[in-house]
RNA sequence: GGGCGCGUAGCUCAGUGGAAGAGCACUCGCCUUACAAGCGAGGGGUCGCAGGUUCGAAACCUGCCGUGCCCA
């Protein structure tokens, strides 16, 4: 074994052994429990970015100790289709032949999808292997599969006649790029500058003054609304007022959606293109008059006729400015803006016909299974912000004005007939007869995921087994995207089961957003975004993980930087030689643990100390803890194994040591580094199975089981006996640093009070660990040192001692007892603390009193030993 | 504007009523036969501010300041 670890040479070929071996794919004929987790499935059109990286960990790390606990483990992956995303992709190809897809017609035109998906799409399945997801491959799915498309015309038809789904004419977010409608959550809002123009409507007493920032759509007003309480409108209200730039009159009326402090108190009324503006419109039955197309273009006759949206702003503004309607500006003006979530344009609020899934009693049922507990959130305090959204949810927009997609299954026929054709159902044929033109959102499909990756509508084997799924990992931000809407569609899909075995999952586990050292927001713009390739590429798969896992605080944002990246590659390497070392001593994993009476204390002790450690692993598991997973094994492996352990039984395995003793230590070590591999391999998988399968000659630590904590190994009496030793040791390190000694330099000592501590065993060992020699005829005490516990180091340092280095550190010792003396004493003089707090609490603080005592005696003793200098 | 978080060491974060912690960074000394991607030792905090509750507050309550996110 080379003395440093390569992940290069490692990774690609275990992942491919693993895959191989079928070690990832899940049998439905098991009698194993099932544990499922379903990918929250990436866009086809998706690389692998650093938040899939922490997604991915995340759940192959609880995937992988439920395979190693006995589950019959399944991770199903896969890809959506991402309509808009996609189409998006191919149509720029087009563009690049100088082809639009009209020019291909709807047919052509999805073959082509088809085409570049087989060539180029779900490039991120791919990455995934290198991140070493454990996925079972031989379930992927993709949201258009024949399979998952019957289940979206099933639950679609459903819906449909359960008077859930419906079609109406009213304003939704519209991208005048992609050319179709959005969902509320395909709209993200910005604060972007703008202006806002106050406007003049009608003259001399019959004026009103109102404000707007976006000045072209006064073309559509057909109202001007003030609050019913506004004394300074009243006189107003239910005449007309003159339409500038137009022949038209609108009138004035009173809503209380008004805002009465909010500029003039008089805003103007656009039905067609403002949502709010349209429910005031609806309330005082106004008409709607649309002046934009699909493109963004004013469509009304006149001078404007034509113009872009951003064109036609400035245009209106001068021409009413030459009015002198213009009674005030402000540039730049802040205010909240929807982009398309796709591409970033300025969303249009626009009148349009569109499909809507009615969302009530889907998103009560959703929050309900939530509230009764069917479904867990993690960390709970994020269920409020699922209830706010699940309990205040808009019917949900569901057409698409796309081609790429399952098409709404839903036949015109020519007396205005309105069908909706059942997966199994012939489409009406003959003259007149035509289907809808539209698709469906993309996460209509994948709300389905859950159980259409199963296999349902079918009732196959799968889905008998493996639904409901256990847990889904994602990030808050998207709470509402998948949670929220596969918790309805699967709440409907699986209402024929009992009540128990209908949601789409136990427990949705949310994480935050992978950040910078700074905690700033990843972006390519930014310059700290972090390619997990290329970490992959430079430190391996396992330290990337690892520094994704470490900062997978539930619920909280996990900042990232490269240097802790390093770091995590720098303990893959410390495991390797740990390992490494082991190997060479002859560690090993064959034959019967012997028992702790055989053991030595020090091999009793690092039992104690993993037993402990396994099952606060196993606790931290289950509060899904991931970060103080990595925490407890971080600190058992370096700190207890490495600079502990392997250290102080390097005297028994030497050579001419006890040849029984050293093939004790031998199995517990071989024991050790066996379970400490298996503990850390769901989330460094690369490294720890290269090791475990030398160390162990096993076939795969990915099958291996998983470490069962016994308490039987807990020894409070070695752990003691250790932690004194530590002591001992840390002491004379301190006093040999001081001192400026060299780390190497052989300095005599006599060690004195061992038995009193129970050490008397150990002094060969502390000796050696310290690098101390007997006393010879010539020793002569220059210094001496007293530690707790009535151990006393006389060394000979050949020489005179630093005597000042020796005060500063004592004075510094005194300095901290006296500090604790005196609090503890301040407290057991306060006669309400000894009243009224627990006994266990005083007597806490009596036994602090004491070592503190202690410790000042001891530390005094040694200051007044120093010669006056 | 409404709601939800957060504020602890230089940085990032644990710590939820009873000794202020970790990782990294920093300082000093070391190539000590597993590991310099390493070893040993060390320095560093008014727990945002002000009140309050309590025998006791980083933690609980109120207000303020700063900051982030979501929604409008």
């Amino acid at each position: 074994m080379p003395a440093q670890y390569s992940a290069k040479t490692v990774e690609q070929r275990r992942y491919e052994q693993w895959v191989a071996a079928g070690l990832f794919e899940a049998n439905a004929k098991s009698d194993k429990p099932p544990f499922t987790i379903v990918i929250p499935p990436p866009n086809v059109t998706g690389v692998l970015h650093i938040g899939h990286a922490l997604d991915h960990t995340m759940q192959d790390a609880l995937i992988r100790r439920k395979r190693m606990q006995g589950y019959e483990a399944l991770w199903l992956p896969g890809t959506d289709h991402a309509g808009i995303a996609t189409q998006n992709v191919v149509e720029r190809q087009l563009a690049s032949e100088g082809l639009s897809r009209h020019d291909l017609g709807r047919e052509r035109f999805i073959e082509r999808v088809w085409e570049w998906k087989a060539k180029s799409g779900g490039a991120i399945l791919g990455q995934m292997r290198r991140l070493g997801d454990s996925v079972d491959w031989s379930r992927e799915r993709f949201t258009m599969d024949a399979g998952l498309s019957r289940a979206v015309v099933t639950i679609f038809k459903r819906l449909f006649d359960d008077s859930l789904i419906h079609r109406a004419e009213r304003i939704t977010n519209w991208c005048p790029r992609c050319h179709t409608a959005l969902s509320d959550i395909e709209v993200e809002h910005s604060d972007d500058e703008g202006e806002l123009v106050s406007i003049r409507y009608g003259d001399g007493e019959a004026r009103i003054v109102v404000a707007t920032t976006r000045a072209e759509t006064m073309l559509g007003d057909t109202a001007v609304a003030v609050h019913p309480s506004d004394e300074r409108y009243r006189h107003l209200v239910g005449t007309e007022v003159e339409l500038p730039l137009t022949n038209r009159r609108i009138p004035i009326i009173a809503d209380h959606h008004v805002d009465p402090t909010f500029g003039t108190g008089a805003v103007k009324v656009t039905p067609a293109h403002d949502p709010n503006d349209f429910e005031i419109g609806q309330r005082h039955k106004l008409p709607s008059i649309t002046i934009l197309d699909e493109h963004g273009v004013v469509t009304v006759h006149g001078p404007f006729e034509g113009l872009d949206r951003y064109e036609a702003r400035p245009a209106v503004v001068a021409a009413l400015r030459q009015q002198g309607r213009i009674v005030a500006e402000k540039r730049p003006y802040l205010h909240a803006v929807g982009h398309c979530s796709r591409c970033g344009t300025t969303v249009e609020p626009r009148l349009s016909l569109q499909w809507f899934v009615k969302t009530g009693p889907l998103a009560k049922a959703a929050g309900d299974a939530v509230r009764d507990g069917r479904v867990r959130i993690e960390p709970p305090e994020l269920a409020k912000r699922y209830f706010a959204w699940v309990d205040d949810m808009h019917d949900w927009c569901i057409s698409r004005q796309l081609w790429w997609g399952h098409r709404i299954p839903v036949w015109y026929g020519p007396a205005g007939e309105v069908i909706c054709v059942g997966p199994d159902e012939e489409p009406p044929s003959g003259a007149g007869w035509r289907q809808d033109e539209d698709v469906l959102d993309t996460w209509f499909s994948s709300a389905l995921w859950p159980c259409s990756t199963l296999g349902w509508p079918d009732a196959t084997e799968d889905l008998e087994r493996f639904y409901p799924t256990s847990v889904l990992v994602t990030a808050y931000d998207i709470l509402f995207f998948w949670v929220a809407r596969m918790m309805m569609f699967g709440l409907y899909a699986m209402s024929d089961r009992p009540a128990d075995r209908q949601q789409p999952f136990d427990v949705v586990l949310l994480h935050g957003m992978v950040r910078d050292q700074f905690g700033k927001k990843m972006s390519k713009s930014g310059g700290n975004a972090v390619d997990p390739l290329d970490w992959i590429d430079r430190f391996g798969a396992d330290a990337t993980r690892f520094t994704l896992a470490r900062g997978a605080n539930p619920g909280s944002d996990v900042p990232i930087n490269e240097e802790w990246c390093q770091g995590s590659r720098n303990f893959c390497n410390k495991l390797w030689n740990a390992t490494r070392y082991a190997l060479m001593s002859g560690a090993t994993t064959a034959g019967d643990l012997p028992s702790p009476a055989e053991l030595s204390t020090i091999d009793r002790w690092i039992l104690s100390r993993l037993h402990e450690v396994i099952a606060e692993c196993d606790q931290q598991f289950e509060a899904y803890e991931l970060a103080k997973v990595c925490e407890t094994l971080y600190h058992f492996a370096w700190d207890d194994v490495c600079d502990w352990y392997l250290e102080l039984t390097k005297p028994v395995l030497a050579q001419g040591a006890d040849p029984e003793a050293a093939r004790r230590t031998r199995r517990v070590l071989g024991h050790v580094l066996d379970q400490l591999l298996r503990l850390l391999h769901p989330l460094i998988p690369f490294v720890t199975e290269e090791l475990w399968t030398v160390l162990t000659g096993g076939e795969s630590v990915v099958v291996a089981a998983w470490p069962a904590a016994d308490a039987s190994f807990a020894d409070a009496g070695a752990e003691r006996e250790v932690a004194f030793l530590q002591r001992v040791v840390t002491e004379v390190r301190r006093f040999r640093a001081d001192q400026g000694l060299r780390p190497g330099q052989r300095v005599a000592a006599r060690i004195d009070g061992l038995q009193g501590g129970g050490l008397a065993a150990h002094e060969p060992l502390m000796r050696s660990l310290v690098r101390l020699e007997e006393p010879g005829e010539s020793f002569r005490a220059t210094a001496t040192l007293t530690v707790a516990g009535g151990v006393a180091v006389a060394l000979d340092t050949s020489g005179a001692i630093d005597i000042e280095a020796e005060r500063a550190r004592l004075a510094k010792d005194l300095a901290a007892a006296e500090k604790e003396s005196a609090g503890c004493r301040a407290k057991l003089g306060n006669e309400a603390f000894t009243s009224k707090a627990p006994t266990a609490v005083v007597d806490k603080i009596k036994n602090r009193l004491a070592a503190a005592e202690s410790e000042i005696e001891r530390v005094g003793a040694q200051i007044a030993a120093l010669p006056n200098a």
